[in-house]
DNA sequence: CAAAAGTTGAA
DNA sequence: TCAACTTTT
């Protein structure tokens, strides 16, 4: 390894947010090649985790999933710095307000500068703006680098120079910009000699331990074990080669059917950043161009992504507003009648089979297949009138994965008020997309046993099944199973109605 | 010597 | 991926 007299710096620290790995990572490699010494820290910021524990979440998926994430981001940087013969090196793990944590920790270890990946959610913007506030009031500069998507803010603009509305022209300008290098690893390990020893008190502040244990933060286990969910950039190689070797070619054709294994499951390692986008993307690139129609519509779902965190790093008001405002004279039902639908919806008794499996799916695992996200949202703002926001904050504070941008996104495109969304008067039927994507009921018996009994053709609809079929059953309607909760031809003429208020002029 | 082939670094 | 730079023929 070189040695680089010519060096700006002498020590920095990288701030890990959404980023847990120490392979091809932005803010990591640039703070390498700054500085002498480089320190990596983590911030348990009580300002996000306060909220979840006022909700009553003492037992959240997310966060234990971080926890062990970053048991194995401290072993990664450890070998990393073996390798380059600097031993000594580890991750800092803090528990409070990140904000102040972060410019504290700056000081005590006395760096000139902090890295960090760019997050455009816009709670985070606002905190990174008050941590290069309290930085710069120190003489410490912030340096933050684009990493969680491959075209960020403005690398992608119309003819016009605004940003792309639609998604399908957005996607042929991603396609045709990127080159070879967007999706190039940083070669963190090349500038690992820069990783620095931790100072004694900070060798193992918790307990003997680098890292605190779920109890120590306030927390308490989940089943996220028993799901078989890995963390860490260990769990998410297993799960990436699994998908490339096994299904990435033939995922157009699975990738619809919940009861098949189609998808990547990569999305909550997406999230944190235990593996990175332009691997995922590099490869799907490359076996698109051998000729893979399964990965060029995987890699549409990655363009997807990226398409959202454009959006709301344009509209940040789409985070609480319709991105079309005239979606907002929409009058969605309310009161006790509306919060007792919503209650059904939550806790999957709705009484559409493929609905309610969907929700235990995500309320037992963290997890929901796509095509049941879409299901269950158009269900919760098409059939029962609901304010799509609503459904968007249950899946916020229950999906594994969840990601504002993207989840918005996705709210949005299935009220039909958003950014390149869904036409109105298109209006999923839960039946028929359910007899279309589970056809066989699989899914549906998978999260229902209850409903195991009934033939394929009734599973998708019991109040239509004959007395006799649900005698055969075992099944009593109202009883092992609730009766639909809305008629589906009526909600649809309702929602017709309801929504005809976004064509009036405002 | 020029041209071809290989290497490296860019964010 | 591409261009700049170095090495080989």
């Amino acid at each position: 390894m070189t040695q680089v007299p010519g060096k700006p710096l002498d020590a920095a620290l990288v701030w890990c947010r959404r980023d847990l790995r120490a392979h091809d990572h932005a803010a990591l490699y640039h703070a390498l090649k700054a500085a002498r010494r480089v320190f990596v820290a983590f911030v348990f910021d009580t300002e996000i985790l306060d909220a979840l524990l006022q909700q009553g979440q003492r037992a959240d998926r997310r966060v234990e999933f971080i926890r062990d994430s970053l048991v194995d981001l401290d072993r990664q940087l450890q070998a990393l710095a073996q390798r380059a013969s600097t031993p000594g090196a580890g991750l800092i793990v803090l528990h409070g307000l990140a904000r102040d944590e972060i410019p504290r920790l700056a000081r005590e270890l006395h760096v000139q500068a902090v890295y960090a990946n760019r997050d455009y959610e816009p709670a985070a913007v606002a905190r990174d703006a008050r941590v290069r506030g309290a930085l710069a009031d120190a003489g410490i500069g912030f340096h933050t680098s684009k990493d969680q998507v491959v075209f960020e803010t403005d690398e992608l603009l119309t003819a016009t120079g605004g940003p792309y509305g639609v998604f399908t022209p957005y996607r042929n300008a991603w396609l045709k910009k990127l080159d070879g290098f967007f999706v190039q690893p940083y070669p963190v390990a090349k500038y690992a000699d820069a990783l620095a020893p931790l100072p004694a008190a900070l060798v193992a502040p918790w307990n003997g331990e680098r890292v605190p244990t779920l109890a120590a933060i306030g927390f308490e286990a989940t089943n996220l074990a028993q799901l078989k969910i890995l963390p860490g950039t260990a769990g998410a190689r297993e799960l990436l080669h699994e998908f490339v070797a096994e299904r990435i070619d033939r995922y157009e054709d699975t990738r619809n059917f919940p009861a098949v294994k189609g998808p990547s499951y990569l999305s909550a390692h997406l999230r944190f950043g235990t593996l990175s986008i332009r691997e995922l993307a590099g490869i799907a690139w490359d076996r698109m161009r051998g000729g893979s129609r399964g990965a060029e519509v995987w890699l549409s779902e990655l363009i997807w992504r990226d398409f959202y965190h454009q959006v709301l790093h344009h509209h940040p008001q789409v985070d609480g507003k319709s991105f079309r405002p005239e979606y907002d004279r929409i009058k969605w039902e309310h009161g006790k009648h509306a919060d007792e639908l919503f209650a059904a919806w939550c806790q999957g008794r709705t009484g559409y089979p493929l609905v309610d499996a969907a929700m235990q799916q995500i309320n037992q695992t963290g997890y929901m297949h796509n095509r049941l996200r879409m299901v269950v949202a158009s269900f919760l703002a098409k059939d029962l009138g609901l304010d799509w926001r609503r459904g968007e904050s249950y899946f916020a504070t229950h999906l594994n994965d969840f990601d504002l941008a993207a989840n918005n996104g996705g709210w949005q495109w299935a009220s039909s008020s958003g950014c390149d969304a869904q036409p109105y008067f298109r209006i999923f039927n839960p039946v028929s997309q359910s007899q279309k994507f589970d056809p066989q009921g699989k899914f549906i018996r998978r999260y229902l046993p209850q409903l195991a009994g009934l033939s394929d053709a009734a599973i998708h609809a019991p109040w239509q099944a004959s007395p006799v079929e649900l005698e055969a059953a075992g099944l009593v309607l109202g009883r092992d199973y609730p009766k639909p909760i809305v008629d589906h031809a009526l909600a649809r003429e309702k929602t017709l109605e309801r929504y005809a208020v976004v064509k009036r002029a405002s």
